[in-house]
DNA sequence: TCACGCGATGTTACAGTGTATCAGCACAAG
DNA sequence: CTTGTGCTGATACACTGTAACATCGCGTGA
């Protein structure tokens, strides 16, 4: 897909569905959980894509050939994804997407969204949690989640545009 | 409304609506845009309330008394609301707040939600604008913006909560 | 073996969120 | 007066998400 060197720390193409397959089904034996057929579809659906999708694209994707999957099991199996951790909730574009990472549980996650090509990106920083936490505290709050987006362009198109 | 004298930062409560009000209708003035009826109200209608309301609900606390106002009106309003700063949208909740910070345009924002009582309070964090441009720089990403939420629990519940 | 419980899925229906489109209206500019 | 522009009204529709109920498969204990 793109080959860019610098920014790349998670290796969201090519060969991540592989990854995130093997992840899962890890993950799901560890904990004594059922990595069914559906589970598995729709998580391969999301990791072969850079781009979040919708619920409705997944169930797209994964209907067709006398095969008929409604978006409410495709939400079924995305709560169960998102709650191992395995695919992230875009708040701001109602999409999702795989995720790259295999984060400590507790880790803020920062999503890197470009505007020009639509890819996102994942990357998580200590420092700003470090931060965020102190400022969460000086306002006498308690967090239990939080959700940062950064919208804006990515390198990769950055790039594309200065040789232009 | 609530009390708490030390978390409270921009005074979402009680007097907010009239400041807000006089707020817009400054800017409005200086930018030369009209401040409509129906911006007011709903300006107004979003104001008045530290929860989030959803576009729907405004719509709804809008009509009566032979005035309908449709749905469309209101995201149209708030849509002018949000692009002059006057209103928060909150993609975690798709709802709105209004803006109880006058927070110089490029402000990042910090949205502290109460899982409790469901108020929104807002704070902005420079330290934390800081780290995270950071690291934007490192992965060469260039933001245009970015949304930043944090669910938990509020000052005023959690001292409620240690009272019980 | 059979009944039962339990979790996952299928199915339908519906609620909530947001946009497209066209029409009317007010008001200012020419 | 006409024209254009921006705001609103109204209808329709697309997209996102949930509720409720039926079914199926599978293990477990009677």
């Amino acid at each position: 897909m793109h080959d860019l060197g610098a920014v790349h720390e998670h290796a969201t193409c090519c060969g991540n569905s592989v990854d995130a397959l093997a992840r899962a089904e890890r993950l799901c034996a560890e904990r004594d959980l059922q990595f069914t057929r559906l589970r598995r579809d729709v998580l391969e659906a999301v990791a072969t894509e850079t781009k979040p999708l919708g619920a409705y694209d997944i169930a797209e994707r994964l209907s067709g050939q006398g095969r008929r999957v409604a978006a409410v099991s495709v939400y079924r199996a995305l709560d169960f994804l998102t709650e191992n951790g395995l695919v992230h909730r875009i708040a701001s574009r109602n999409a999702f997407v795989s995720c790259g990472h295999q984060h400590g549980e507790g880790a803020g996650l920062v999503f890197l969204i470009c505007r020009t090509c639509g890819s996102i990106d994942e990357t998580t920083s200590p420092e700003v949690d470090d931060q965020l936490d102190r400022t969460l505290a000086k306002a006498g709050f308690k967090p239990s989640s939080r959700i940062l987006e950064v919208e804006g362009e990515c390198g990769a198109c950055l790039g594309r545009e200065s040789r232009s």
